[in-house]
DNA sequence: GTCTCTATTTCGTGG
DNA sequence: CCACGAAGTAGAGAC
């Protein structure tokens, strides 16, 4: 079990006393209470009043939770220090960074509830799918976006950046991969044609240079400018990859994993 | 003061059947305790054993966090559907979201402690010098940029995107103002040239267009290409801005807020 | 440290 | 709802 100091009512002025002396090495804070933030830095920004959750960490992170809300409405990552301070009748949080310089300013003028715990968490994050892991497998078994397809080199290093896949055609034709783990915009068939443009000025106009879009879906207008520039679309199913990759940690067997992909 | 109730040591399964039994409508929820995680949806991710702090909003968010980093572990935005339940020595929390498809569960085989909370925070989260307000700035000063410039329209529409500042010099010449608020990169450069391209091919050669690059600093390569395509780098000061757009709240005066400001 | 790109990016906005 | 770009994006990897 964790070990957790709750710190509410009456002992709430030990709390304070406790994060505001002691550096918090190697604990977890959360205080719940009513306080005004303003940030400065890479932007500007001010919050009123409100009841909020701060978590701070030990390594120096503070995040501000509203009640609603998957983002912090004001946090600071972890190169940061902290300093928790009484001013008159605030209880002050104050996290600075140095690069970019910028800085969070927390006034507490209630707190209901103060949290001290000593969290034991050594578990290695593992996961599947990344696009480096369905660039490799494509690397490694091209012929799942065209028959005879062999790859050269996989995150080929060129002047205008790197291509996912450098492979050749069953005729000998020089294809660039762009790989993209989700819906294609724009952006990518853009991308891929830089490539492709400086490969042309490398071999010059007699050598037949191909561009292949890999991606799960694509948008209407990136699959236009695609076919304008003449190049190609392969739908790829994660679903499938995941399948040949050969997964079989299942717990919740209520639903299989593969509803879940893509 | 927030209502608070904290289920902790004797309490804890008055708190899981809180928890778990009724909807934790307008509720904020924290958990502490020794979890494992897996996730499936636009990727999959496992986590084994570990202690780490839940978090679930009355919204339906989700937070998993470890006792560092500061971004969550796993989660899940707004969208999601929530549901606490016990299956064998188990707690578990499952968050299901229906687009995109994906679901984060959560198996508890420890708790240290519980907190259900109700938060007020009507508060306005006021954000000052998005990149929205720069330009909006400029627009009306765009003598900062340059003297003798003319703002003809913010924002203007043409095929390939959206121009931030449409302007003419001093020598009526057309000025396409690209802003970026923070490190413009080769991308930004691009985008600059796409839209140049697409005035050129509208006016026809003889007309004379410039383009300009506003942000606080530029990367070496972008500079380079910036050149190399004739276009030109503005330097502009966030701090200046800050201080002639004209803020005065400044409450922490230990420290001038400008001091932080880019 | 600088630069570039990915992300379970999230979030907004306009069509 | 889809598409596209901004974000205090954060974080990783290459140079």
């Amino acid at each position: 079990m964790a070990k957790i100091r709750v710190y509410v009512g009456q002992n709430l002025d030990k709390g304070i006393k406790l994060i505001s002396g002691e550096a918090i090495e190697k604990k977890t804070v959360i205080i719940i209470g009513n306080c005004r933030i303003q940030y400065e830095g890479r932007g500007v920004s001010r919050l009123d009043w409100g009841e909020r959750i701060i978590m701070i960490k030990s390594d120096g992170s503070l995040l501000v939770h509203r009640p609603f809300g998957y983002l912090p409405v004001n946090w600071q990552p972890e190169t940061s220090t902290i300093h928790i301070f009484s001013r008159g009748e605030y209880l002050c949080v104050k996290a600075v960074r140095s690069k970019p310089r910028e800085r969070v300013f927390i006034e507490l003028k209630d707190i209901d509830m103060i949290v001290v715990s000593e969290l034991e968490d050594n578990a290695q994050f593992i996961e599947y799918l990344s696009e480096a892991e369905i660039r490799d497998f494509l690397a490694s078994h091209p012929e799942i976006i065209e028959k005879g397809l062999r790859t050269i080199s996989v995150e080929k290093n060129i002047e205008p950046g790197f291509i996912d896949l450098y492979c050749v055609d069953e005729k000998d034709r020089i294809v660039v991969v762009e790989i993209k783990r989700h819906t294609a915009t724009v952006n990518a068939v853009k991308q891929l044609s830089t490539y492709i443009n400086a490969l042309r000025r490398e071999y010059g106009p007699n050598r037949n240079i191909r561009g292949i879009l890999v991606a799960p879906s694509i948008t209407k207008n990136a699959h236009e400018l695609l076919v304008k520039l003449g190049m190609e679309y392969r739908r790829i199913d994660l679903k499938a990859i995941y399948e040949k990759i050969g997964r079989t940690i299942v717990r919740d067997k209520s639903k299989s994993i593969l509803e879940y992909i893509e």
